[in-house]
DNA sequence: ATCATATATGAACAAGTGTTAATTTGTACT
DNA sequence: AGTACAAATTAACACTTGTTCATATATGAT
């Protein structure tokens, strides 16, 4: 018969698998992806993908640690926040940068749509999200807003609920942002709206 | 044979059918959740669901109107915003507090996930989303503040961008309940942070 | 060239999916 | 009591699901 079989030695197909559930899970999530539409996505039959993953939830898995090792999980250490805070706009202006950087890298975007889908299905994707992206993101901006209360650079509020209303800001651009693009509509108005957000929060805790 | 079934007249069976549905969307999402679990819940077989639903999507939209007949896309009036702005802090408080109780209640909570859980896999959840969620809430909002700009009472800032910013940390602190509720971890830290951060967003634009 | 190994295929499985059809059973009206 | 009708059951269907097993084929080291 015609069996035109190619090979791929290293990791090679376990990355090219992991792409192309990636992008699936993206879509459909995790009971809407199955393993044969990812081996035809790869370009393989469905018995080939378990040379490479246990089974359907090793592969998910693969790419929900994935969700929670990209930049905005990053920890900083206490120096730079101590360094950074002092200089006061800059922090924020660090902060709201690398947030909108992330939301708009197309790799970043799947595994945000991923974690937004399973979030209340997957106990453990909301552990990482509590731990690495709320937790995380919270303890840097407090600290750092903290630091410029007592330099007396900005206004004294409690640090904790200053942290969480500008998360919250954030994180409903960040997810306006997926549910445009989601329908595949313009973006360009909400590119700008992370600087005004930044800009105007600036102008309220600050003092001039 | 001990065939002690039972009949229900009306629509109870329906009603029925849509209590069981909302509960598994809401734990299981769409794809997770097959007529056969539903009708488990019900206590009849799957064929007697197509009795009341022509098919399992028609079950699907019978809850998915609900998610945005619920409190928060009520519209309000013109005169009703006009006259409430006007009072300044307490125009933030009523659309605080309704939020709060919308947050706090059962069957919104399971509407809420469903809608979260569906959000980037289905096009009509999101567009219903965008309008009656998203948009009339900013419509609300961005007038209120901009009357209250017009009468003196709290700082010249764009309308727009400050709706959003609230808006953003309310939806935020919505969804910290779902996914606290999720883990039946205890809700309590966050009932006051409503009003911590209401103050707080008070505070900054209000012209002491 | 041989051979071990990694990687692919094809076929099959048991279980679960949404849906339909034929039939039985309860309820209300005459 | 008889009848019409709504609401339930049982059984079956075609299809998809995740996974396994035996087998075939390409690659690299010897």
């Amino acid at each position: 018969m015609s069996d035109t079989r190619e090979f791929h030695k290293g990791g090679e197909t376990k990355k090219l698998i992991e792409v192309a559930a990636m992008e699936l899970f993206a879509e459909q999530g995790y009971k809407g992806t199955s393993v044969r539409k990812i081996a035809a996505k790869v370009g393989i039959r469905e018995s080939a993908l378990y040379n490479h993953f246990s089974n359907k939830e090793a592969i998910f898995l693969a790419i929900a640690e994935r969700v929670f090792s990209s930049p905005f999980a990053q920890q900083k250490t206490d120096e730079f926040i101590q360094e950074y805070a002092k200089k006061g706009k800059s922090f924020l202006q660090k902060f709201t940068t690398e947030f909108k950087l992330m939301t708009f890298d197309h790799n970043h975007e799947k595994l945000f749509r991923i974690m937004l889908i399973e979030l209340m299905q997957n106990e453990e994707l909301r552990g990482g999200f509590w731990q690495q992206f709320h937790e995380s993101n919270i303890r840097f901006l407090s600290s750092g807003l903290f630091i410029m209360m007592q330099e007396g650079i900005i206004r004294s509020e409690d640090p904790m609920t200053l942290a969480n209303v500008y998360l919250g800001q954030m994180f409903y651009l960040r997810m306006q942002v997926s549910l445009l693009k989601a329908d595949k509509k313009s973006t360009t108005s909400l590119s700008t709206a992370f600087e005004r957000q930044m800009e105007l929060f600036w102008g309220m805790i600050s003092i001039k």
